[in-house]
DNA sequence: GTCTATAATACGATAGAC
DNA sequence: GTCTATCGTATTATAGAC
């Protein structure tokens, strides 16, 4: 495959993969495609034989980011707690995005969960990816025994503050709730458990 | 408009209603209500003159339920603990749906709020009533002046649960987290607001 | 008010020239 | 590898008989 191949393939992905964030998978057509990619029509067909298989593509290009991501904080960060408090640094960060077009993870999970379950079945490993990472850092903080359990509530909890920011479109709503998880983050490398959450 | 002619409108929204719940909006076709309405294809133009239409009657019809229920709560439970803690009991009542198609608020909001803000508008206002209901409650509970602040938050809580438990398929994970909630709940009432939650 | 037939368009996907 | 023209189907929506 050619080097210029190569960068059109890329340009429908993330063309793809950006409407499919901003409109939802099913109210992506392949004419929106064409036109935010640029690539003439009949073209994307070389590439790609489906929808599905753009969505894949488009699947894998986010995973690599993610672990990327992942990756570069553990280096990063020496602390477990940094590196969980990093993590919710996702939601202020990207307070513009979510609050227009809602959790770029969720939102497509919760659309495809309901009855596509190869397509669903994809875009959940962008889930387990995070939550093997909140894992890890739960367990180096003391919690090995609960730290699944923290981490799947941790997602949890971003994932309903991102929901509710975004239907409300309510800025403050998602700082202030952001705010929360950093102390019980705190409360949980200080040993006092107690809170429970 | 005759008897038989109500109920066939009402056929057709529940129909549809059930559809935009279990597959989305946008992949329910015009069909797919035909189909499981039962009514003849061109008839429903009779009674709606777009699927927009359609999705207005459905969110009409769902409000009125929410309204029904929330009433039905003031008037069974004498104080705001035994409210709230019904409101709760949503998450384990209708955990088969919520396992399998997410929270019917949660998911079809989450959908429309991308790019459909007349849509979306109509959507929210299940939030919105839920909201002033739960508002009311912790006002009663002794926290006037947090109390919309609360009820955001519970909602939120509520979202996270319904969607991770939704996307991982994970109904335990739903127990558990639903009585956390309860815990929280119980010490507000209690007084013990330490917790912060 | 009810129903069938069908229009008009948008959809995902293909064929084939270059 | 690139691009245009177009296919067959599914979509939303209408016309008009009863």
């Amino acid at each position: 495959m050619s080097r210029k191949s190569e960068r059109t393939r890329q340009r429908i992905v993330e063309a793809a993969n950006r409407l499919f964030y901003h409109k939802g998978y099913h109210n992506t057509s392949f004419t929106d495609v064409v036109n935010a990619s640029g690539v003439p029509r009949g073209n994307i067909y070389y590439y790609f034989k489906s929808k599905g298989e753009i969505f894949h593509a488009a699947m894998a290009y986010r995973l690599g980011r993610i672990e990327q991501m992942l990756q570069s904080w553990t280096e990063r960060y020496p602390t477990p707690l940094e590196r969980l408090k990093r993590f919710l640094d996702l939601l202020p960060d990207s307070a513009d995005a979510l609050l227009q077009y809602g959790c770029p993870m969720g939102t497509i999970n919760a659309e495809l969960a309901k009855n596509d379950p190869t397509l669903h079945a994809e875009a959940r490993e962008m889930f387990l990816r995070f939550e093997d990472w909140l894992t890890d850092q739960f367990a180096e903080l003391g919690y090995a025994g609960r730290a699944r359990e923290f981490a799947r509530r941790l997602l949890a909890r971003g994932q309903g503050i991102s929901m509710v920011a975004h239907v409300y479109g309510d800025r403050r709503f998602l700082m202030r709730e952001t705010k929360l998880l950093h102390h019980w983050l705190e409360q949980l490398a200080s040993g006092e458990d107690q809170a429970e959450f």
